[in-house]
Order: structure tokens, then C-alpha cells, then sequence
DNA sequence: ACCTGAACACCGTTCAAGT
DNA sequence: ACCTGAACACCGTTCAAGT
């Protein structure tokens, strides 16, 4: 943080060239400071000192944005294997990592819901998926169509956190009023169970519950075009 | 549509009252119409003849539209069981039916993702759903938990629809450039398998996969407490 | 008391014009 | 050839003022 550089040069630092790398930079500086809800283009083109029809020349448009930021996130994910850790444990751990990340950002999590990050990380992460499901014995055919189908859980488990204090939105003591306030004629079932039955368990304990069906039920279930 | 009215009275229907049924129902005649991103404040305020502030009197904001919207949508599930069908086969139906009408309008499913619906139809969906997993033999400490995952699942994945012909996002042609071009010393397991692995499998015969794949988990796995 | 015009405070994206 | 100012075409939400 100490330069020798005069205040005044400091404060506007001097304009370095646009690229897509450094919009993406730029991008990843106010989302940790300011969060997600900052993260524009007309912001960054601010950031950037030129105008925001600069910087599509290098992104298509916010959704390429978003997916750029999403790998750079995956990018501080440990995606080795010795070989030695149990592929199942293995596997807990790489999702509840990658949840993890994108818990941090419920917002970003939401885009990757809707499309397919393609970014080198985000591969890094299916490639370790795969290797960890072919040690379990998951054939090739089927390979596929589960790491879709983890990966998918795992966003969505981000996504949905986004309803903590994002404000407008019923939060999650509305959803127990909600279950309360039941019509036990229509509803006898939900009544029954009750809010505490319907949110049963810590978080974490449902989250490894719900990751432990889906690899039982990937290594039960026969192959996809069986 | 045969009135006794003149055009010009026609053409600019007389005022009704506002209320929160006229705005949904105003709502729901622009989404069939036009589509989700034709479905906003001001546009449903011109539409019913008023001021955007209006609106606020009866919404709490364009998520409490979209969760109202979202409700009108469900209405038209059937959530009737007649006990004869086997549960399981009752509950592909349901979970494909949501799904399908969830898939119309993938953006709505996108919100539908990080609320949780709580409109009487949905608790419709949830109530016959809790049933079904009784009588599949599922513990009530585990339900809760059980239908989280399977309308997680099943939104997501119409969610995940919206890719399709939004134009800007990555297509799924996209995708298998990015497999096909994948480096063999990094991802040595996803160019191994491939596009076609990849994405093996009609998408019918994918969906059908992996609810299987979700119910055989959660009919195999523990208790989530045990 | 109920409703709303008008304003506030923003957006993404494009294109014609500049260097 | 590369970049961007300025404009186009919008948004959600609030609040002071009206009836």
C-alpha cells in the first residue's frame, strides 16, 4: 500500500488499458466490497474511467459478465485428489466447497442456475466429479447426466440463499407462518408435519442428507438409457 | 365477445376497480401473450389504466407479483390422487406436470428458485407430495427434507430452460464446443466421455433418470437425524 | 382514507461519430 | 481499426399531494 507516488496520482491512478481480464478484475473488486447488487456495467465503465460502451468490446453482455465472474470465484476452489481420500468423502468435500463459494454471492449462483458456466474452472470442478464417480463405479453413460444432476443441487442450494435478507422477499419465517396457518382440511399432511417437521434439521445436516440421496440414488439407479 | 357496446367504449374497456386479483388476472393476460419480460409494474399499470404507484398498494413488490404468478400457474395441476394409481407412478406424474408447467415460462421459474412459493396451489403440490412419500414408506422426520429436494430439482431444472432461445446466453451448441475443445492433459475425463456423454440421453428419458435417481436416495437413505 | 402523478434514481445496449 | 459519448428505450419504487 505504500508507494511513492504523490496522493493525487494515487487517488486517480492513471488509466490502464481495457481488456477483458481487467473488467473482470474490476468487476471482482466491487463485488467483494460492495457486493453483487453493485455490479453493472455502467458501475464498472465508472470504474474503468470510460463509458460503458467500452466494455462490449470485450463481454457480450451481463450474462457473460456473470459467467466470467463465476469462474474467477471457482478459481480458489481445491479441485486435486490424492487418490487416497475416500472418492466419497472427496466428493462431500468438493460440493460442500463449491456451495460454499457461491454462497458467499447467492445473486451470482442465480446465473449459474439458468446456464452453464464454461469456464476452465468450472470444467476443473465436472472433471473432478467425473473422476470421483467413475472410482465409484458410476458407468460412463450415466456419468453425464449425474454430475448435472449434482451440480444443478449444489447451485440451486446457493441460489435459494439469496432469500436471506434480501429485502421484499418472504423470508423464512413467513414460510412457518405460512405452514401454520395451514387449512387442515385441504392440507392435512402439511398440517400434520407442522413447520418444525417441514424444516427439520441444522442446515449443514440437511444439505449432507440431501447430497447422500443423490449419490445413493446415482450409484442405485440403473444406466440412463437402460 | 359479442357486446352491444360501442367500439370506442370497447376499445377502452370502462375503469374497473383495482385490486389484487384484477392486477394478477391484467398480469396473467400479458404473459400468455407476450411473455415474462413483458410482465413488469409499469407495464401492468398502463395496462389497467393507472399509475405504477397504484400497484403498490396491493403488491409488496415484483416478487410478490411473480410468486402470485406463480400460483395462478399451479391452479391448473391436477393434485387429485385416487389412491389406485401407485404412488410412485402418481408422483412422476405430479413432479412432471409442475415441471412442464414451470417450463412455459422458464424466467418465472427462475424466481420460483430462490422464494419458496408459498400460494395456496403450490401447498397443493406439497401436501399430495407429502402424501405420496408416506405411502412410498418415507419417515416424516425425512419429508420435509424429501420434497425440498424434489421441488428444488424440479424448478431448477425448468429454470435451467430459459436458455433456450434467450437470446445472448451460451447456447447448448456452446456447450459441446467447449467439451470438444476441452485440453486432454487438464480435463482428461470430460474429453474422454465427450459432447455425446455428456449430453447422453433424450431429455425426457434424463428427466425421468434423475427423479428416479432422487426418490430410489431418499427411499434408500437414513433418517436425516439418524 | 384511499389512491396516484410525478419524480427520483437508476438500468442494458447500440450506433454514429470520433481518434 | 479501435474505441466511446451520447442517446435510446426502458426499469422499480417512493412520496407528497390530490380526491
Amino acid at each position: 500500500v505504500a508507494t511513492q507516488e504523490p496522493v493525487s496520482r494515487r487517488e486517480r491512478p492513471a488509466k490502464s488499458p481495457l481488456s477483458r481480464e481487467a473488467i473482470v478484475d474490476a468487476a471482482m473488486v466491487v463485488l467483494v466490497a460492495e457486493g453483487m447488487a453493485k455490479v453493472y456495467m455502467r458501475r464498472l465503465a465508472a470504474e474503468l474511467d470510460t463509458g460503458p460502451a467500452s466494455l462490449y468490446v470485450y463481454l457480450r453482455n451481463t450474462a457473460d459478465l456473470n459467467g466470467a465472474l463465476i469462474d474467477r470465484l471457482l478459481a480458489e476452489l481445491d479441485v486435486a485428489w490424492d487418490g487416497v481420500e475416500p472418492w466419497r468423502d472427496r466428493l462431500h468435500r468438493l460440493v460442500d466447497d463449491y456451495r460454499a463459494v457461491l454462497m458467499r454471492y447467492p445473486e451470482l449462483a442465480e446465473s449459474a442456475v439458468v446456464v452453464w458456466p464454461d469456464g476452465p474452472h468450472y470444467l476443473d470442478v465436472v472433471e473432478l466429479l467425473l473422476q470421483l464417480l467413475a472410482a465409484g463405479g458410476v458407468a460412463d453413460g450415466t456419468a453425464g447426466a449425474a454430475v448435472d444432476l449434482l451440480m444443478q443441487h449444489a447451485t440451486a442450494q446457493a441460489a435459494e440463499w439469496s432469500v436471506r435478507d434480501a429485502q421484499g422477499v418472504q423470508s423464512i419465517g413467513d414460510l412457518a407462518t405460512t405452514l401454520r396457518a395451514a387449512d387442515p382440511g385441504r392440507h392435512p399432511a402439511l398440517v400434520r408435519l407442522g413447520p418444525e417437521m417441514m424444516m427439520s434439521g441444522e442446515p449443514q445436516q440437511r444439505s449432507r442428507w440431501m447430497l447422500e440421496v443423490l449419490l445413493r440414488g446415482i450409484l442405485a439407479s440403473p444406466t440412463i438409457d437402460g
